[in-house]
DNA sequence: GCCGTTTTCGGCCCGACTGTTTTCAGTCG
């Protein structure tokens, strides 16, 4: 078993105690190595062979016997049990916004519901409601609920939640009760899909309140169903929350004096503020969103401090101040302590731009037109990957094609220098792994990206061997989006990642990431891992118009996330150091002939 | 279930909002 699945069958059992009634704390404790687990670098199964299980964070006597269950068997005696005690239904159930433990319980013991269909019915034949602790306004609450599951996944891509929190902080922005409006969450913290919108508005006057309320609240859909009436989430004195073309939002309104605090507490993550807040208990101050207290008052009086920055905030529990990007509960605030955060790749860094398709093939500009682009945003070369024969849906290059592009290429290069395009492809991994040009074809070129477009579908060890064998094949410089997955809509195929970071790291090939929104491919996790392995990446926004510059600041956004600095990254290397690295790759493919 | 700058037992982050209650439990982030 690989350690995704092991995080995930940690993380079932944590559901199932919850279902089950275990104390929280006890289901907690699953949770955090669930979390712990899905992060680190090193296989499990190397783990539990070398008896050290009992060194990843939160991992007791207990958990370790179950992660060796899992290890050595695949299944686990503890989670089989949960299974058979707690009907799968109820999983479900909990899912739905309102819905927590102890109410699914209820429902459960009570009205025998274990199905989302049940639920709706009891709903509507009010037998809910006579429940203890349950209401009329429950029911009509679930009811929304389960409409709601059944009808959204609930999620958004990075670009489009961006987009829409955007034009919600512009619509404060210009009611100018705000003097600050900041997009904090998930958005800040650049996590791929969003379920939500955290946006923190710092008003100057208490006076700023209602209308703040009443504006946003403004800003909500219309209820379905229920004209006239707007759908609002909650609404209190601090925090109005709303649906808005589909998206949940949640605006915090805070005074001046606790934008800091407030801007760190809603950043998150959740686990990131539980241990961050653990350690300032630790050094006997207590954190919140409007201000630090406690502290080593002499006579022993609290006092309250108001940050004026987040670095403020840090530096007062003896921090340096963390990106938003890192602030998953994976280490950064040890990090932090010891002043070893790594210095993250900025947009600035990036010098070319790589896997770029033209009119050649299914792009959108002419060679000479990307060419301007690149020049206009002051990158100083590009690395050229039309698709290859095999995507002909794509108008992929025949081997003729190929040829006379690379005449062109030589054309512009003179005409731009010192700007410099170099020449390869986008290469379909065939379903054997073999690369579809022959290997005099990809000799000539300055570089080959090597990607699965078709047989998608494949049992996951054929998968990874057909992986496996497109990475040892010589040529091969950057292996493309390695699980097709479509954010969303399609999920990836399976294959072993662990295998396919070790043929990577033992044949030198860079790992691309890809950064289309709907892509990410692969995910930010799977990066740092393959930076901790020396493994190369390649932030690539795959691009086939001029959207694709800006999707390459997403992929900073991921890169970042994944603690990947300049130095693991391919296209922050300039047009000489590539060129060498290119050249690099080609004279070891001669030497191993 | 885990863990120890105060701890091998007794804690485990902290506050807002809602609905069902007459003071609070449950849920959420």
């Amino acid at each position: 078993m690989e350690n995704r699945e092991i995080a995930a069958a940690l993380a079932l059992i944590a559901v199932y105690k919850e279902l089950a009634g275990e104390n929280a704390f006890k289901t907690r404790a699953f949770e955090n190595v669930a979390r712990a687990v899905e992060g680190l670098a090193e296989p499990l199964a190397a783990l539990k062979g070398q008896g050290r299980l009992r060194e990843i964070p939160g991992v007791g006597e207990s958990i370790a016997g179950v992660i060796a269950e899992l290890v050595d068997t695949g299944a686990s005696a503890e989670l089989e049990k949960l299974r058979k005690e707690i009907p799968g239904g109820l999983l479900e159930i909990l899912e739905l916004q309102g819905v927590g433990p102890k109410k699914a319980r209820a429902l459960w013991h009570t009205l025998g519901i274990t199905t989302l269909d049940a639920l709706e019915e009891a709903c509507r034949s009010g037998a809910v409601r006579e429940l203890d602790g349950f209401g009329a306004k429950s029911e009509e609450k679930i009811l929304a609920a389960v409409e709601f599951k059944r009808t959204s996944s609930g999620f958004f891509l990075y670009d489009r939640a961006y987009e829409l929190a955007g034009e919600i902080k512009e619509r404060i922005e210009e009611s100018g009760l705000c003097p600050l409006v900041e997009v904090a969450g998930s958005l800040r913290r650049g996590k791929d899909t969003v379920k939500d919108a955290d946006i923190l508005a710092v008003f100057a006057s208490e006076e700023s309140v209602p209308p703040l309320r009443k504006l946003i609240v403004g800003l909500a859909d219309p209820k379905p169903g229920k004209p006239g009436e707007r759908d609002v989430i909650g609404e209190g004195d601090t925090k109005v929350s709303v649906r808005r073309r589909g998206l949940q939002v949640d605006v915090r309104l805070i005074p001046k004096k606790s934008a800091a605090c407030a801007l760190q507490y809603f950043t998150g993550s959740k686990t990131h503020n539980t241990q961050l807040r653990s350690l300032a208990k630790a050094l006997g101050y207590k954190v919140n969103e409007y201000e630090i207290s406690g502290g080593s008052g002499e006579a022993g009086e609290k006092k309250s401090m108001f940050p004026e920055s987040e670095e403020d905030l840090y530096r007062t529990l003896g921090l340096d101040w963390v990106p938003p990007e890192l602030r998953e509960g994976e280490g950064e605030i040890e990090a932090a302590r010891e002043h070893r955060l790594p210095r993250l790749v900025a947009l600035s860094d990036f010098r070319g731009l790589i896997h770029c398709h033209t009119t050649g093939s299914d792009g959108a500009l002419s060679l000479g037109e990307l060419v301007a682009e690149c020049r206009t945003r002051g990158l100083e070369y590009l690395c050229l990957s039309d698709h290859s024969p095999s995507a002909a849906y794509a108008g992929g290059l025949s081997p003729e094609d190929l040829a006379r592009q690379a005449a062109e290429v030589e054309a512009l290069n003179k005409a731009h220098a010192p700007f410099r395009i170099f020449h390869g492809t986008e290469s379909d991994i065939r379903a054997d792994g073999s690369l579809d040009y022959p290997a005099a074809v990809l000799d000539r070129l300055d570089f080959v990206i090597g990607a699965v477009h078709s047989r998608l579908v494949m049992p996951k060890a054929e998968a990874t061997e057909r992986l496996c064998r497109a990475i040892a094949d010589p040529h091969l410089t950057i292996l493309a989006h390695p699980s097709g997955r479509l954010l969303l809509q399609r999920e990836g195929y399976e294959y072993d990642s662990e295998r396919v970071l070790a043929a990577l790291a033992e044949h030198g090939v860079a790992l691309e990431h890809n950064c289309h929104p709907a892509r990410f491919d692969p995910d930010w996790r799977l990066l740092k891992k393959a930076a901790a392995l020396g493994i190369v990446v390649s932030v690539d926004p795959d691009l086939h118009s001029s959207d694709g510059f800006d999707h390459l600041a997403l992929g900073c956004l991921m890169a970042r996330k994944a603690w990947l600095g300049p130095r693991h990254v391919l296209n922050c290397l300039s047009r000489e150091e590539i060129d060498e690295y290119f050249k690099k790759r080609k004279e070891r493919r001669r030497v191993r002939r």
